[in-house]
RNA sequence: GGCGGCAUAGCCAAGUGGUAAGGCAGCGGUCUGCAAAACCGUUAUUCACCGGUUCGAAUCCGGUUGCCGCCUCCA
């Protein structure tokens, strides 16, 4: 049974979908103005997993995913600027260049990522009558008022306003500053719609006049259209909980009158040496830096090393960046990669050979099993990726056991392990998408060959004792990036990542 | 000031009442011409601190200290 950890109400509880066996999953998607951090990477890697795992339990999920073209503002203040505007009068490019540039480049690092395509992406730009629509609605049964051209929700209207992340409107007040002229009742009211002043980018005519949607709109307008009035799941960054998400249920639940979503997930933030990441800080990581090695990494991170790594801790903790955990992150998982690599050439061979069919040993079936019983535990405890990849670890120790002992290894051994890994560590984790292509010995193409020459030629050297031109060729093929392991079995190369 | 969370070995990190997963690093060994990889063994009597509840607590309760997030834009 799937148990998840549900913000609304903050309580661990069952997992069932208003459907049985379909599951409306929305997930706040970023904002299109700058290229995507490691802080997107740990949200969206996590949310495929959630995705993943239901659809492997046998759910069809729907995934949809806003892209924030427009209305998300650098301040809540009225002097706050579109974000995305911002970008588009820095860079002289129109803003739909900018969202479309840094949509794109969203898509190439998630892709990257492994991370699966949304099944919809919307955007808000391309959803104004539907936001529109539901400012009307607001206007017509109280929850809204229209001020010179805005429109604010009132959040006395909504009793239960804040009950996501648990604030009532009384303690909010303290907290806000004093806004000047402001036009708002109460100073916890957001903007649903804002007047554009001249010149500005980006406008709609309304029945309020030229204008813009508020930000948390685009996320309840397109969440109604694309899953009905109540989402299965609704996930965010923690840092949304308030006001955005508090916001949403406010708009959704005060146009439809029933529950906006049924359970809230939240994942947690990354911190980079123990810091918050913030562009103020400096120590702000795009995914692009990382996977090219800038700084403060000394080295090319690779993508799938940054998934293991965000996998290796459970989704609601913070999880700390820093050059040295990726570093341990990927010799973890480069062991995995490692096995399961020997599993699918092992299993090449055999398939390629005619030898006997012998049974499955119990021992590999008690592998298998011990695998399966601990990695569905796991998952089934609110997405325990953490403890998961731990039961992974195990199982490879045991095959890696197996190999090492020797001697031939018959399909009926090799076939259980390489669909286990391929059903739990790749389809559901995603983390092995990599290790089929690590062995590239069996390439055809030029460069290929000559390695291949360059080793053999190493091995007759080695047969004839001369160690030191063989070490001398070893090292210079490590150099230009081609690792040499010399087994019992003749040399292997791979490429060092 | 208000709301929420965290504190587990040298590092990262699971574990929310039954006697400390996993990875990295380290140490000893096997293998190797050497190296790398892999394998075997080993590494927290203890979970920030102080009290309490319990047969039993890292896990529950109270307090202390430290850190973090949100309340202003952020995944």
């Amino acid at each position: 049974m799937l148990k998840v950890k549900n913000s609304l109400g903050n309580s661990i509880q069952g997992f069932k979908p208003l459907r049985e066996g379909f599951v409306g999953v929305y997930i706040c998607g970023p904002t299109v103005y700058g290229h995507s951090h490691i802080g997107h990477a740990k949200s969206y890697v996590s949310f495929d997993v959630i995705v993943r795992y239901l659809t492997h339990l046998g759910n069809r999920v729907r995934y949809v995913q806003n892209i924030t073209d427009v209305g998300h503002l650098t301040d809540d203040a009225d002097e706050g600027e579109d974000k995305v505007i911002k970008k588009a009068r820095e860079t002289g490019l129109e803003p739909m260049e900018v969202a479309e540039t840094y949509t794109n480049s969203y898509f190439d690092d998630m892709d990257a990522l492994n991370v699966q395509r949304p099944d919809i992406t919307p955007k808000a730009s391309g959803h104004i009558p539907e936001q529109i629509d539901m400012v009307s609605k607001l206007l017509d049964n109280g929850h809204a008022y229209e001020v010179n051209g805005n429109v604010y929700y009132d959040v006395s209207s909504f009793p239960d306003y804040g009950k996501l992340s648990g604030r009532n409107i009384d303690d909010l007040v303290d907290g806000f500053r004093v806004e000047k002229r402001s036009e708002k009742k109460n100073p916890a009211d957001f903007a649903l719609w804002k007047r554009a002043e001249k010149g500005h980018l980006m406008k709609w005519n309304s029945p309020w006049g030229v204008g813009f949607p508020g930000w948390h709109l685009e996320c309840s307008a397109m969440a109604l259209k694309y899953l009905g009035p109540t989402l299965d799941i609704h996930g965010g960054g923690l840092e949304n909980m308030f006001p955005h998400h508090d916001d949403e249920i406010a708009q959704s639940e005060g146009v439809t009158g029933e529950p906006f979503a049924k359970y809230w997930l939240h994942n947690n933030m990354v911190t980079v040496e123990g810091r918050k990441m913030g562009k103020s800080l400096g120590n702000f990581i795009t995914l692009k830096d990382a996977f090219a090695g800038e700084p403060p990494l000394d080295k090319k991170v690779r993508p799938m090393v940054l998934r293991y790594f965000i996998l290796n801790s459970h989704y609601r903790s913070p999880l700390d960046f820093s050059a040295h955990a990726i570093e341990s992150a990927e010799k973890g998982l480069n062991r995995i990669e490692e096995a399961y690599s020997n599993i699918c050439e092992r299993l090449q061979i055999s398939r390629n050979s005619t030898g006997e069919e012998g049974g499955v040993p119990e021992t590999v079936n008690e592998m298998v099993d011990n695998l399966k019983i601990d990695f569905y535990a796991a998952m089934d405890d609110d997405f325990n990726t953490a403890s998961a990849l731990g039961g992974l670890n195990k199982f490879t120790r045991n095959v890696n056991k197996l190999l090492s002992q020797g001697g031939e290894l018959n399909l009926s051994v090799l076939q259980p392990i390489e669909t286990v890994y391929r059903e739990l560590g790749e389809n559901v984790l995603g983390i092995l998408r990599d290790a089929g292509t690590r062995k590239q010995n069996r390439g055809a193409t030029i460069e290929e060959e000559l390695i291949r020459t360059i080793v053999e030629t190493r091995e007759e050297l080695r047969a004839a004792r001369q160690f030191d031109l063989a070490d001398n060729l070893r090292d210079k093929l490590e150099d230009l990036g081609i690792a040499l392991k010399d087994g019992a079995d003749g040399t292997e190369w791979e490429r060092a990542n």
